[in-house]
RNA sequence: GCCGCUAUCGUCUAACGGCUAGGACACUAGGCUUUCAAUCUGGUAAUCGGGGUUCGAUUCCCCGUAGCGGCACCA
């Protein structure tokens, strides 16, 4: 009774299913990352397919972000819709010959028929039945009613479905609670489930890896492989990404797009790290890879069974690390987009001072855009207050900046060393001559660098100092000086 | 409601059936420091509940509970 039709495949086929009914989801990023790096690991080769069955919802603006954004990540793939390959086309709603000609296959079998009902009646029948406590199946009223048009429903075996899942080990599903399910509209309209199943065989999918939300599916594929005599490929459900309440993700409206995450100056390869590590870890301590290392260290026998929380600070730690690894100029290419138009006219190297004083303080690219704004103001606004450090009264931070201005104007040689080695003597001068405890160097730093650059946090005065320029940085020690009288 | 999956700090997770349950993020105390970061050194914080098996259970088994997922003419 358990005759498995099970061909070996000489060869290791995964398959990137998204579909283009919104932009790439960050969950569907995961799950493909992890068909990828199966794939990867096990020497397979990868399919992308786009799952655009649902003719109203799928849109092509969606499928070119799709690839946008997974070659963003820097995965890659054998064959899809954008490189051809010799088990295409591609796209499911290019495949509707193919799905017809199994569709009648089944119908001639005996093995599906037409349904007649209406959605009001088995709306109906459905709420029945849940309030009596009955699980929500249809009832077969059209099984034998040999109809020859309406919907196209697959007759359920009534039976026990094993499988070994890659994730989850065995799992046994009673199809007797399970009704005669839809596989299509009509001939030429077929449903998610159908085209699934027959693409997977078509394109000799050998392993399928796909979120928990479609482990309850599995059965009805497989009793549908069965009944087209196809080969049954081997499952792995890996675990759903988690809203911070738990709930299912990919229903959330917030930034769920690895899109968002791309717009908002997030890396790739922190993406990457972040996304394989929810989920998934080698056992050891390490938690820093790169997509190379995890080809290497991947293996699906380690991913976690439970859902996991999509945690944006984990996120914004793992990105801020990423972001200290580049170099000034790689940074300042990628800052580029989320910098004012200004920028542009900036020399590179200015440009690259400028992010690299800011680069520890960054959590992801954008920030740059807030934290370095003072580099392309003329004038400042801030409140006169925070120019104050420790008990300072107006008159001590304007006698501050006033030995600022006097000690900056002398300065002959401008670099930051000569900078800071002249303020730092001005300030044990000045404590000096105010009292003010000698080693403490806020009394003259803090006034004149909220003076430099208008914030309370801030780079330090020097380097902000070197960038600027003398005449800029004496501008902005007088520009406060003047808005305290 | 029915079926299935799952359960270790707040979060992501580690722990052949055997040290004081380890690490990371977050939080927090301190060092460095003009500020904010970065960085260094500490700290708080967890095995869902109940039975069983065992010399010994986070780990294996059963029951319960909770969370999640599925039960579409969506994918």
């Amino acid at each position: 009774m358990n005759k498995k039709k099970q061909i070996p495949l000489q060869k290791i086929r995964l398959r990137f299913p998204p579909s283009p009914t919104g932009p790439l989801h960050i969950g569907n990023a995961r799950t493909i990352l992890f068909n990828y790096l199966f794939a990867q690991k096990n020497k397979g080769a990868t399919v992308l397919r786009i799952e655009d069955t649902d003719k109203e919802r799928s849109k092509l603006e969606w499928v070119q972000n799709i690839i946008d954004e997974l070659q963003w990540l820097g995965i890659t793939w054998d064959e899809g819709p954008d490189i051809g390959g010799k088990f295409g086309p591609y796209k499911q709603s290019q495949r509707l010959d193919i799905y017809k000609k199994y569709l009648e296959k089944l119908l001639v079998e005996g093995k599906a028929y037409y349904c007649i009902c209406t959605t009001e009646e088995l709306e109906a029948k459905r709420q029945d039945q849940q309030s009596r406590g009955l699980a929500p199946k249809y009832d077969g009223k059209c099984r034998n009613a040999k109809n020859t048009s309406g919907i196209i429903r697959f007759k359920v075996e009534n039976k026990k479905v094993v499988f070994n899942d890659l994730v989850r080990g065995d799992v046994e599903f009673d199809m007797g609670l399970v009704g005669d399910i839809v596989i299509a509209k009509n001939l030429q309209e077929p449903l998610y489930h159908f085209a699934v199943v027959v693409d997977d065989y078509e394109m000799q999918i050998s392993h399928i890896i796909r979120g928990e939300d479609h482990l309850s599916n599995t059965p009805k594929q497989i009793l549908l492989q069965e009944a087209l005599g196809f080969f049954q490929p081997t499952y792995g459900h890996v675990p759903l990404l988690l809203n911070p309440d738990k709930s299912k993700m990919s229903k959330r409206a917030g930034d769920v797009a690895v899109s968002d995450y791309h717009q908002q100056g997030y890396l790739p390869e922190a993406l990457i790290n972040f996304m394989v590590l929810l989920g998934w870890n080698p056992g050891t301590e390490k938690e820093v890879f790169s997509l190379k290392d995890l080809i290497k260290e991947f293996s699906i026998e380690k991913v976690q069974k439970a859902g996991a929380v999509f945690n944006v600070q984990k996120l914004d730690s793992i990105n801020a690390y990423y972001i200290r690894q580049k170099t000034a100029s790689q940074l300042m290419k990628l800052c580029l987009a989320h910098l004012p138009e200004l920028a542009q006219k900036i020399p590179k190297k200015t440009l690259e001072k400028i992010i690299e004083i800011h680069k520890a303080r960054m959590k992801k690219l954008s920030d740059i855009a807030a934290m370095a704004d003072y580099f392309f103001k003329e004038t400042l606004e801030y409140d006169k207050n925070i120019l104050s450090w420790k008990e300072m009264g107006e008159s001590d931070v304007k006698d501050a900046l006033d030995a600022s201005l006097k000690v900056i104007t002398g300065i002959k040689k401008w670099d930051i060393k000569t900078i800071e080695k002249t303020l730092l003597e001005k300030s044990s001068e000045f404590n000096g001559q105010k009292n003010y405890p000698l080693e403490n160097r806020g009394y003259l730093l803090w006034p004149l660098r909220v003076a430099l650059s208008g914030k309370s946090a801030s780079a330090g005065p020097f380097e902000i100092a070197e960038i600027l320029g003398k005449e800029k940085t004496l501008q902005r020690i007088q520009d406060a000086i003047k808005i305290l009288l």
